[in-house]
RNA sequence: GGGCGUGUAGAUCAGUUGGAAGAUCGCUACCUUGGCAUGGUAGAGGCCCCGAGUUCAAAUCUCGGCACGUCCA
């Protein structure tokens, strides 16, 4: 079976035919009876530009979009959708993706799945989200943004649970309704093009609602799900009906604006101060001006439109496009050269993409995310930087965080913001001067790799690219402008190797993924009842009775030494390890049995002792944990939530838990951050750590609803992770730090003792990692730091006080004295080498030195260049040494007779074998080692006899 | 999460097949001038990031650690 036709009433009583479209062969509704192509095709052009189809939206940028956004919200609610707040741009309840990439996201993967139930059902939203994959067509295309507003409209329904609350027939019907009545859409515009959705496993129908030759929203039913039984194929994938139906509908807030305001260019629309204030600060109308009879509007609208139909994507060639782009822009009668073009287009898209890259950094920033070199925070860096590249190639010389807070001004009005305008400025100001940063040392780079390089060559090779790219942040363009600004003049980038560059990352990212193979450690357990978990009811729990369900042995690489079986009882007091806390130790015993427990695992309901032994099922087991073990795991884990609390009240709204490890000698928290932790804020974190632990006498947890929770405490929550269930467990210390978290905590912060940050060290760029130690650990610290210093107070004869001193005088004088050494030994080579013994001999005009050195190679080679470098005495020298097994170094004046005549290589070869060794250098300066000192006189006596001395 | 790159004088960086640690700026002193800019001469300043390994020999090669940079997902 393919997907069924959508055939609604909604179609018939508003005059709508179903057709196939020409161009695509899609079947779409359309109540123009002449029109024979679905709207979204290569033939299908905007007939918005200049004369708008939504009508009665008169104003411009952020009031417009204001303005549409609560039309469609109000729509909805009208009838009987509840409102939700949009989430984050930053989508911390997932672990699969960092951005907020459309609305349904917000519900994925739980309520999608049915696990949770959603925050209200009809609801309607407007969730601004963040595309980074056409980025690169940003500004260029009139049309794409990396960000959008998605407003929609959501139902989940349960058929299955008899909650059926609307289908495709409503869905539509509220569509065409809003379309035609609210927004006054011409009916014959709309097409709805009927085109079946699959993505992440999920599948349905869906119909493209297209106005104007532009999609302006898409409706998917979402019903199906991958099933190689089932019956619905589409793409070549099997599909079967799933117990949940979504409605997951998607309305683009900006692509309404556009409509509405018929501008040349969406930015236009959106945008419209922020591009009018850049183009003045980059002295666009000068350029403009230089051809006066030019439409500027009139081929902006032209492009727009081809835009529209043809697709530009990433790798295609450019001056193949811009060809192709010129002779249909002929056709339609705007005679423009290329020159022309590309001198209003350049720097006319940095100016309408600067306000949407300026739109997701300061959304990104905003949610609290630190730019960073990895994951998340390298999507805002990427975006800092891109923006920063356009703006220096249009010459504007306005910082990048004040054009940041302009565009926070206007653009996003108050907008609640967890980061401070401040902060974002402090980060921004950091990110510019990392980026001039960068740049200063490409140049650096360039220069040092085309050293080798003729100055008229025309071309970089490629690798060289390849290297300034991936490793040094240099893209193509700006080495090669780079290069041309250092001399090599002639130099361009040769065509295509963009579009190269991608495809080689794209290739080195495909050979990158690997499966991600899970493997169970036990299988055939899910007949079994849930393990019921004794350790929420009464963490001080150590000691339980239980039967056992089920024992199986264990064979698998990884895990802890000694382990042969796991166990699985109907409750226990171990604690599995999760959350980044380490698993329980003990023992479960019968009368006549004793299995140490090495490790406990979590396998979904199901908590598997692993042991050192079997038991038998039906066996009454006796439990006790390691007591001592728990009790440090429990200062740990409790630690790093006082520790996590203090953190954000001290550095700020950004601070976010990046992860974290609990241990029984130490334990990890990283969080996020924009510069390096110093000493002092170690400290004043410490301090307040210690201080909560004794103004907070309680902890208090708390079981909640996923729904209740979200709504109560907002998604900071879930610091330490996404949560998979329904419930949460929630831990608050007063208002000091509210937590989701599954692990193990003290009901009474003073067990804890006291809190110690010992270190903090980089992660990655903006990731800084804390090292905590608490309880036992913190005093087990402190004696050990305390037995290192006394040790080295000891070695320096002084008084722990007195150690740094110490060491920075004994320093200072073991450097002094080196160098006092130095200036002796040098004394001795010219005291020797001045002659005045017999060591030295002339023949034919050269002056030959053999002679026994004490010092090492350092010494000899200094008192060589004092034999050798007096260009007035040429001169042959053989030194020796016994040092280190016997080294032997022969060496001549350069340029002199000694050189011509004799061939130190050849010398040192040829007596080196007295003293078991080997060598070489160069003919005028030889050197060697070997392995029997004794023989050192031997070799003496073998150069004398060889020179005939 | 994966790939790539970098740690050498106070600063910016060179350092060839492993074989004698360098340049420029800055610093100090002296010379030149009435003084300044400048010019000249001389000098000081190095745990070649740390630790192991290979080697007769390591700034250089290999491995590990630390610090930093960068691209992609």
């Amino acid at each position: 079976m393919v997907m069924a036709p959508i055939d609604l009433a909604v179609f018939h009583e508003n005059g709508y035919i179903r057709k196939q479209c020409r161009v695509t062969g899609l079947w779409f509704w359309t109540s123009n009876h002449d029109r024979d192509t679905c709207g979204d095709t290569s033939e299908d052009e905007y007939t918005f530009i200049g004369s708008p189809l939504i009508s009665g939206f008169d104003m411009r940028g952020k009031e417009l979009k204001d303005a549409m956004r609560e039309a469609f919200l109000g729509f909805f609610e009208q009838r009987e959708h509840t409102r939700i707040e949009p989430y984050p741009i930053l989508a911390r309840w997932r672990d699969d993706i960092h951005l907020t990439i459309a609305s349904i996201a917000d519900f994925q993967p739980h309520v999608t799945s049915g696990l949770v139930d959603p925050p209200a059902n009809p609801l309607t939203i407007s969730q601004p989200c963040i595309r980074l994959t056409d980025v690169d067509a940003v500004g260029r295309s009139g049309r794409h943004l990396t960000t959008f507003e998605m407003m929609a409209h959501h139902v989940f329904n349960r058929p299955d649970e008899g909650r059926m609350y609307y289908w495709m027939e409503e869905c539509v019907r509220y569509c065409h309704e809003m379309f035609t009545q609210t927004f006054g859409i011409d009916s014959n515009e709309i097409t709805y093009v009927e085109n079946p959705w699959c993505g992440g496993g999920n599948a349905g129908p869906a119909v493209e609602v297209i106005v104007g030759g532009l999609e302006l929203a898409t409706l998917v039913f979402m019903n199906l799900h991958e099933d190689e039984k089932g019956d619905v194929e589409i793409k070549g994938d099997k599909y079967s009906e799933m117990p949940l139906q979504i409605i997951d509908t998607g309305y683009g807030l900006e692509r309404f604006c556009w409509a509405a305001a018929g501008t040349p260019t969406i930015y236009e629309a959106i945008y419209p101060q922020t591009v009018a204030w850049l183009k003045d600060l980059a002295g666009f109308e000068g350029v403009a001006k230089q051809w006066p009879n030019l439409d500027l509007d009139k081929i902006l609208g032209e492009m727009s439109r081809l835009n529209g139909i043809m697709n530009i994507e990433a790798g295609v060639d450019g001056e193949e496009l811009l060809a192709t782009f010129l002779q249909r822009l002929a056709q339609r009668g705007i005679d423009i050269s290329s020159e022309q073009f590309t001198a209003i287009t350049d720097p006319l898209s940095r100016i309408y993409a600067i306000p949407d890259h300026l739109h997701a950094l300061c959304n990104m920033l905003g949610d609290g995310l630190v730019p960073s070199n990895a994951k998340a925070g390298y999507l805002a860096r990427m975006m800092a930087r891109r923006t920063l590249r356009m703006r220096d190639e249009l010459g504007i010389d306005v910082s990048l965080a004040d054009l940041a807070l302009h565009h926070v001004e206007v653009n996003m009005g108050n907008k609640t913001m967890k980061q401070t305008h401040d902060g974002m400025a402090t980060i921004l100001n950091l990110e510019e001067a990392k980026y001039v940063e960068m740049l200063r040392k490409g140049e650096q780079v360039i220069k040092t790799m085309l050293s080798g390089v003729d100055k008229s060559t025309e071309t970089i090779a490629d690798e060289l690219l390849f290297s300034l790219n991936d490793s040094h942040g240099i893209a193509p363009e700006m080495a090669v402008s780079l290069a041309i600004r250092s001399g090599w003049k002639s130099v361009s980038l040769r065509t295509g190797f963009t579009a190269e560059l991608a495809e080689r990352h794209a290739k080195m990212a495909k050979d990158a993924a690997k499966e991600n193979t899970e493997s169970t450690l036990i299988n055939g357990i899910g007949h079994l009842p849930p393990t019921s978990p004794l350790y929420y009811d009464d963490v001080y729990q150590f000691e339980f009775d239980a039967s056992v369900l089920f024992c199986a042995e264990i064979n698998q690489e990884g895990l802890p030494k000694g382990i042969t079986h796991g166990v699985i009882l109907d409750r226990t007091c171990f604690y599995p390890e999760g959350g980044g806390q380490e698993a329980d130790w003990g023992v479960l015993s019968t009368d006549s049995v004793h299995c140490q427990v090495l490790h406990v695992a979590k396998i979904g309901n199901h908590i598997v002792h692993l042991t050192d032994g079997p038991l038998s099922n039906g066996d009454l087991v006796h439990g006790s944990l390691d007591w001592n073990r728990r009790k440090q795991l429990m200062d740990h884990h409790t630690s790093v939530h006082i520790v996590g609390g203090a953190v954000r009240r001290i550095l700020g709204p950004h601070i976010y838990q990046a992860g974290a490890n609990k241990a029984v000698d130490s334990a990890r928290l990283d969080i996020t951050h924009y510069n390096r932790l110093t000493r002092q804020d170690l400290d004043s974190i410490e301090k307040m750590a210690n201080e909560v632990i004794v103004q907070v006498h309680k902890t208090e947890k708390t079981i909640l609803n996923r729904k209740d929770a979200d709504r109560k405490h907002g998604f900071d929550l879930y610091q330490g992770g996404a949560p998979k269930g329904n419930t949460i467990r929630v831990l608050r210390i007063a208002d000091h730090d509210i937590q989701a978290c599954g692990g193990t905590h003290h009901d009474e912060l003073g067990q804890i003792g006291s809190i110690r940050l010992v270190r903090s060290n980089a992660v990655q760029d903006g990731v800084e990692r804390l090292h905590i130690v608490a309880g036992q650990a913190a005093l087990d610290y402190a004696r050990e730091q305390d037995g290192i210093l006394r040790q080295t107070g000891e070695v320096f004869g002084v008084n722990v006080a007195d150690v740094p001193k110490t060491a920075e005088r004994f320093f200072g004088e073991w450097k002094e004295q080196r160098k006092r050494i130095e200036a002796l030994e040098a004394e001795i080579v010219r005291l020797r080498t001045s002659g005045g013994d017999d060591s030295s001999v002339s023949k034919d005009g050269v002056r030959i030195v053999i002679m026994e050195s004490d010092g090492g190679l350092k010494n000899m080679s200094k008192m060589l260049k004092e034999l050798t470098l007096d260009d007035s005495q040429p001169t042959l020298a053989i030194l020796g040494s016994k040092e280190g097994g016997g080294k032997l170094m022969v060496a001549t004046t350069e340029n002199s007779i000694a050189s011509e005549k004799y061939n130190a290589i050849e010398i040192l070869q040829a007596i080196i074998p007295h003293i078991s060794g080997g060598g070489g250098g160069r003919p005028t300066f030889a050197q060697g080692g070997g392995s029997n000192p004794e023989g050192l006189q031997n070799s003496f006596d073998a150069a004398k006899s060889m020179l005939g001395i």
